[in-house]
DNA sequence: TAAAAAAGTTGAACAAGTTCAACTCCATAA
DNA sequence: TTATGGAGTTGAACTTGTTCAACTTTTTTA
């Protein structure tokens, strides 16, 4: 089936696989389908999942004492999907994820995340290798964030996610630059 | 030795680890010492160690293109050290890692590394679980940096890295904030 | 110990980004 | 079909943070 293809194809990327080790995998993971504007998670609850897009967009955020949304990220296909914070320590999320399209994603319980680790042993080594790419896209924002101006910052979101950009309205962009989505109205007009 | 007990409580604080497994990972450790301003680690060179900290203090920086330098994160007494993107994809680092006093590091070299993975099961699982949890903090940094202002950054700094925060200087307080040492000087004042 | 360098302070002018309010333009639900 | 709410735009006033320069204080080095 596509969508465990596209798994399959995605952790190859991280780490070899044999095909016996593949299926073992894909069976943890269930297909779930989901409307725009559902939400896979919502403030308050224990994150007891871990998921990988298979279709549609996804928006991660917070929402502050001001009232103000925070996007933390977005998820299309082919990326992976959780708060890790909640899921690991099994305490409520402070995150909302939410479609931003009709999507579909494979879906791995947390215990089924515990037993994959004991039965599968280079689900070990998959894991470690994304999370260590994850901490350098986290660590380069960081720095983004600091060095550029939020024009700048704009510009290399839409040339580095340009798929992602096009399906955002601006006030999701912005929530996730961190600025107002007034201000992204000017910076456009700008350029 | 103290420093090695170091390691192996901080180990101990990820992942259960026998007595013999505790032994074969400390050897593949060797203990460094550096003098303060001297440098770990220097930009355009190739980060080949992964660090534990066990005395002293060190700073994790960029310098950008209007020569601004960027802290990424201060590493005292109990903290790992290295540039992940640098030691994993075997390219020229973007990073500083100077040595802020005179400073003691448990050291292990790329290769020894990889033997680690594949002589120690359980090094996997350990790792696994170090870098969940510093993607926690890093996404917590980025949702601070967005819904924060400077003094609230400050603030919450000097609160919740006390030790840290009385070694450092202002601006090297200030470019972890990501603000000048002067609106830092300004702030400090009104409170 | 003197000299030099680095760190911190302050003020004035400035730039970047926010806030609020008013308005337009759509999409879509009733 | 209409009205209703969400998204985008614009302007004016405002706040936050920067820049630059001059100065003082502290630390380092010769």
């Amino acid at each position: 089936m596509v969508a465990y293809n596209l798994l399959i194809e995605n952790i190859k990327k991280h780490i070899n696989l044999s095909d016996s080790e593949a299926n073992s995998i894909c069976e943890f993971f269930k297909l779930k389908t989901i409307k725009k504007k559902e939400f896979l998670l919502t403030q308050g609850t224990i994150c007891k999942f871990e998921g990988f897009v298979v279709k549609g967009c996804f928006r991660t955020f917070t929402i502050d004492k001001k009232g103000n949304e925070n996007t933390l990220y977005f998820a299309a296909k082919d990326w992976w999907l959780m708060d890790i914070d909640s899921f690991m320590n099994h305490k409520p999320s402070d995150l909302n994820i939410q479609a931003l399209e009709d999507s579909e994603v494979l879906i791995i319980s947390q215990k089924d995340k515990e037993t994959l680790y004991t039965k599968i042993p280079s689900a070990e080594k998959l894991f470690r290798i994304m999370f260590q790419k994850s901490i350098v896209a986290w660590q380069r924002r960081i720095i983004r964030n600091h060095s550029l101006t939020a024009k700048e910052r704009y510009n290399h979101f839409i040339e580095k996610y340009p798929k992602i950009a096009s399906k955002l309205t601006d006030r999701q962009a912005s929530s996730y630059l961190g600025i107002t989505h007034e201000f992204l109205s000017k910076i456009k007009k700008q350029s």
